[in-house]
DNA sequence: CATGAATGAGTATTCATTCAT
DNA sequence: CATGAATGAATACTCATTCAT
């Protein structure tokens, strides 16, 4: 009575790219269903995309959507969580990063950028644009998983009086506030990675949250 | 096609509250209109909400809403213009302010926050939600009305050399971005407007645009 | 969020026929629809019948019927309590005539092949159709009337030993499966009221179950 | 318009449980697609059962369904004809028992019933269930065979005296009629087969068209 | 023979908008 | 001005059927 019931796991991965070696035709099929939905719902948003334009561009049969998801709702969860931890990797990579939460905070601020410059949509999907009551809780798990990555590493910068005393959530809230100002131009594609206003902005985040004299 | 043609002088500053003095019974529909739609298209989004729905929590019949506007989609660029006008009323104000660009800046944050608690739903609709292709010409002309007021403070800033060099656009930008994470939390209704985290929000955000040693 | 709540009382007596003075247009519109789905269901089954063909043999565009009826399956149960009603009505009536229970079924088993003749499709759909999950619990409730109704007749053929020893319910039930087969030729126009196939059934039918010496 | 061309004699003898000797793969496969649907179509009805459905019920993949069936609705009329045939072989039995008709015709009454307790399902179809415009011509054949055979049993007694004068068609229905509300009951497994309510109301059928004095 | 992904016509239902009253 | 019944195009989703593997 509904589909999309076995999820092969490791599709968020090849999702973002990686892996590869024995794709199947209905793995095909699913990826063309991310990239099409990734696209319209980024660049129409959700409610505006309709399913037949999903198809469409995707180059599937309307009916195809739904043996890959139950539905459109849950499409988008899945791109959204596929979105969520693509932004955790970023963040875990940026606290392996040697020095400290400046450095790291830094590292992650470039990160940012790159990836969404090589993944637009996904950033703009999970960085910049609303869901209201659409995220499953799932999804706001999965969101939640990126943020407490986030906020430990503003705990760490605080912990070596390096940023503002206060509550950590508050100033991840704050930086990450900034740094998707520049998400949101390299997203639109107005700015490229290495763009002249990129820097400052980055150099602005962290002006805000560091500690002051 | 024909509905809405006399436009009522004035009912953008009904629609906050002042002036009265002689309100038809057709103004006050027009006023319970804007406010059902306000509430609703805050706090579920515009697409979600079907006019249907308006009417019933106006408190009128259907039809009744395309006697006072065009469409649904002008009902909203109805009423961002008003929260647009708003919120340059308040940049006007705050350039009245005696002292340099911190000062007007501090005194703009303090306003926007003091007339968010008074209108969350105005503010939402206007600083916190993407509206992409709904907005007309005029929507957007009277947005950057706001936008080109609140850079002209900036760039006095930055003649003054309070704030750093660059394009005044991009620190107003900046600027506002971090104090919309304390409207939003107003605007939700999570923070009073004299909760513990808008201060430190305001002040972050004058330090992500001061210029730095 | 779901339309026909007003229900304006006596709209079961006017699908049976009578009354009328001061019909609004509305009325009408929900006359017709009534008609036309009876029609519909009775020839061609709920599930085979679609919301477009309704519409069309009705005279109206497709959205109009869900002004009237919350769904396609709350027609049904709509047309099927007005059958209920209008049963429990023909037993109610024939209860009054005078005489032993024999002349009471006599009586009925009459009414309800006139009353059949009159509206075929409302007794298809009533008596000879099953509508398994599709009927709510008031529809079951107000079926349950009718049988009840039915039965008391029955009871009353029991005390008075003309009718056999054994639950009045089995009785009830196989008077009425024998009436049903005469309902079901008249309600398919293949007999006529007063054809010769008749009368010899419904004696049947009261031979089934009458007390044998 | 491809699939289930070759007609392998005896898969109706199968159905109905007899027979074995050399089951192949495929054979079991059509067994297990033949018990799904009987069992889906007779509980939910024909339109509401998919595909889908009657292949995971019968444990076999979607498109297994039409290897063996031309459609879902020469599906349905397999299992038609398959009652239809296993009803006509009860009458046939019955008439081989010594005595008038109405020996003949209580045998049948009682085989009915014990053959509906076995196969409830089967009797569900072939007797409860209306099918209106699925049948083909050919399981109309199968069942007006049915019918005969029952109408010659009725027949014979007429010509003994013992049934009504009239049409044997109307009196086998009548009979037929009231068995089958017995039949109803067994086949929702309400009634055992030897339920008080079992004889009487073979017998309440029997009553219905004997002759009278 | 069996599989199950793909198909696409078909379904019930919604909703912005119109217009006779 | 206000009403609310009527509209019909549009929408998400289903399902019997096909066919490459």
């Amino acid at each position: 009575m509904c589909a999309a019931k076995r999820r092969n796991p490791g599709s968020g991965a090849r999702g973002a790219g990686l892996d590869s070696r024995a794709m199947t035709q209905a793995d095909l099929t699913h990826q063309r269903l991310v990239r099409a939905a990734l696209e319209l719902f980024t660049t129409q948003g959700y409610h505006v995309t309709t399913t037949p334009e999903i198809a469409k561009k995707a180059g599937v049969a309307e009916g195809t959507i739904y043996r890959h998801f139950q539905s459109k709702q849950q499409l988008l969860n899945d791109l959204y969580r596929g979105g969520a931890r693509w932004a955790a990797k970023l963040v875990k990579e940026a606290d392996a990063t040697p020095g400290g939460a400046r450095d790291k905070l830094a590292a992650l601020g470039r990160a940012l950028v790159a990836a969404t410059a090589r993944e637009p949509a996904v950033a703009q999907l999970f960085f910049l644009q609303r869901h209201g009551s659409l995220l499953d809780d799932e999804s706001r798990k999965t969101a939640r998983d990126f943020r407490l990555a986030l906020e430990s590493l503003v705990a760490q910068g605080k912990a070596e009086g390096s940023i503002k005393a206060g509550a950590a959530e508050l100033w991840a809230h704050v930086w990450l506030g900034v740094v998707s100002l520049a998400l949101d131009h390299v997203s639109a594609r107005e700015w490229p990675p290495d763009h002249a206003g990129v820097q400052p902005t980055l150099e602005a985040a962290w002006e805000a949250i560091r500690a002051t004299v």
